[in-house]
DNA sequence: GTTCAAAATGCAAGCGGTTGCAAAAAATTT
DNA sequence: AAATTTTTTGCAACCGCTTGCATTTTGAAC
């Protein structure tokens, strides 16, 4: 039934030949028109993509990658889907790359169990990519490996890289701790304590250190460590809780996220004991829709989110054709941001 | 005649003519192997794909696309990155697709102006996936057009289907809402009202007309009805504001999402004017992490996020092949959530 | 051992572009 | 105006894989 004549254009699609020979030049010309360079007469450029237009063609990606090895594709590997600041890491990359005419595609590397054949669906997905964006707290030395197999460029973004061949683009999380320390001191904090999340990502090892280090030079002393393992709420519920129950709970809290600031914040609040006498003063770190609610009204380190996420997605973008671009680092400054006291509610959306 | 010793091995990757020649078997063979069906001995196959391991072989989506017109990509259109709620749609659909041999590739239909050639931007992504997977409150009659043109298989989720020709799996929003005007009966509620999101998108519209009916049969008079506009804290607080300088506010409210909730929830409590005795009652709609915020406790019609888009995604993918399916609906019940009394917070994270 | 259907394999023609190289056209120089 | 350079354009060979059809093997039936 699909048959029809000997003409195989069986499915619709408009080709870069039918583009050609409508507009009179070659298949060459048309692609050309829709490659970047100036190969091509604006004049010609102009009276093809006139043509195209009319025709309705756009270019088959998968004719383009295959004949050319790059898929303006990248990959955006993400295993945490409980960080809501996720989905602002999301929105820019995916933002920023459409303007520069690329696409993001969503890697989840997080893995339910260890299922069969999960590898090779990523060894395919890889040579899908021109590049990769890595968020992910952990990546494995054997996708690293891959990554160097084949060559990908990777940036990753929001830390340090912890990998000698890939830039990475983060904010200063150690001088943001810092700040934290500062402002306790300030506050007359007395025992100033930190909460982190995964004891192992390198978000939470910096802002540790940074914090630990400057409060080591305020007070001469060390500030009482816990390490939620997570970034959960409960996990934040879960240490306030503890904390009340010791003889003289810390008066100061630095905590890696504002998830876990406000966690703790709901503990101090609920079940608040006897041996503290005034709300205990809680940092958090993101600067997070969570911290803007006007219930909680969370101190937070803000960092340039979107600067940061687009930066990293177009550096990522300019240094895939060089081959040998020595590795970067870019790093953005982070603010502690003190809620104001009056109470109208910003907005937690950008339009 | 470019065959003989011309080596064209210019970029490392390993193809499947060098699996079939260091097999002994022909090319196809080896394509036949990875493919799904049975065109090939057992033995043979284990003989494949053995080598293929021992070289490092992984099939070239690109070249398989080309040839076979399907990419195993799905296509994921979000407009909302303001709401977390879309993080599990995300989590959700690409685990569900990675189970299925598929991977969900996120096309970020919100466009920060008018970009030149973001049309063309889309036609491009749009051939590259077998189906397309919408949330997005607001589907163009031109996206629709051009899903119809390249017959690509469409599944709303979320929300009612629109459109005769495309499946939808979404929760029953009219019987969860009618359940909240239920509940705010029960409590006593003398004035209910209404807070809707954007009062053009369907959820918002199921939403509000489940609500307003039942409290028409209940009461026997019509609930105050505003609308945000978009879904974001900011606007809730503002309706709450608006609400508080009204004679005799309502004492119970029904807000479209848990965001508008919680912001409507912060004004009453900070701004509690005289004219109001007791705190209102206020229910929000998504039960997502904020309902279960200790702070809080919300109420809030659950819906079973993670059944409903793991089962739109099957959907989607299992009609890939079949032309003529016809559109389906698949409702999932929801349930009004009342927070418990006791203080212990809810894991909000999902490991 | 034949005969014939069924199963397994291979051949070759694409899929829709890109790109090195060479020919043609336009611009510049002599 | 001829010669030379530079710019545009076209030719044709792929890119790596799938698939209809032909061919060979295998297995069952006679």
């Amino acid at each position: 039934m699909t048959q029809g004549r000997k003409v195989r254009k069986t499915h619709g699609m408009v080709t870069a030949r039918d583009v050609a020979s409508e507009a009179g030049v070659s298949l060459t010309t048309v692609s050309r028109c829709f490659g970047g360079g100036d190969l091509v007469t604006k004049k010609t450029r102009e009276r093809v993509l006139l043509v195209a237009d009319r025709l309705g063609y756009s270019p088959n990606i998968a004719g383009r990658v295959l004949a050319s090895r790059r898929s303006r594709l990248i990959g955006l590997m993400v295993d945490d889907f409980n960080d809501p600041e996720n989905l602002d890491l999301f929105r820019f990359v995916s933002a920023e790359a459409q303007k520069r005419n690329f696409h993001a595609i969503l890697l989840n590397t997080y893995r339910e169990r260890a299922e069969v054949g999960s590898d090779s669906i990523e060894a395919a997905l890889l040579q899908q990519v021109d590049g990769l964006l890595v968020t992910a707290s952990h990546l494995s030395q054997e996708m690293i490996a891959r990554c160097a197999a084949q060559d990908k460029r990777v940036v990753i973004v929001g830390r340090k890289s912890g990998h000698p061949d890939f830039s990475s683009v983060y904010c200063d999380n150690e001088d943001g701790a810092a700040q934290v320390a500062d402002y306790l001191f300030a506050q007359g904090v007395q025992r100033p304590a930190f909460v982190g999340a995964n004891p192992e990502a390198t978000v939470t090892l910096e802002r540790r250190s940074g914090f630990v280090q400057r409060i080591e030079q305020l007070y001469g002393m060390q500030p009482i460590v816990r390490e939620a393992g997570i970034n959960d709420y409960s996990k934040g519920y879960a240490i306030g809780q503890e904390m009340l129950t010791l003889p003289r709970p810390p008066d100061g809290y630095f905590c890696a996220t504002d998830l876990l600031g406000i966690g703790l914040l709901d503990a101090m609040q609920t079940e608040s004991g006897a041996n503290v006498d005034k709300p205990p003063c809680v940092v958090g770190f993101g600067y997070s829709m969570l911290s803007r609610l006007t219930r909680y009204k969370l101190a937070s380190v803000a960092l340039p989110m979107e600067d940061m996420v687009r930066t990293a997605t177009s550096h990522l973008i300019d240094t895939l054709g060089d081959a040998m671009t020595g590795p970067e680092r870019i790093v953005f400054p982070c603010e502690l941001t003190i809620p104001a006291e009056d109470t109208t509610p910003v907005s937690v959306s950008r339009p």
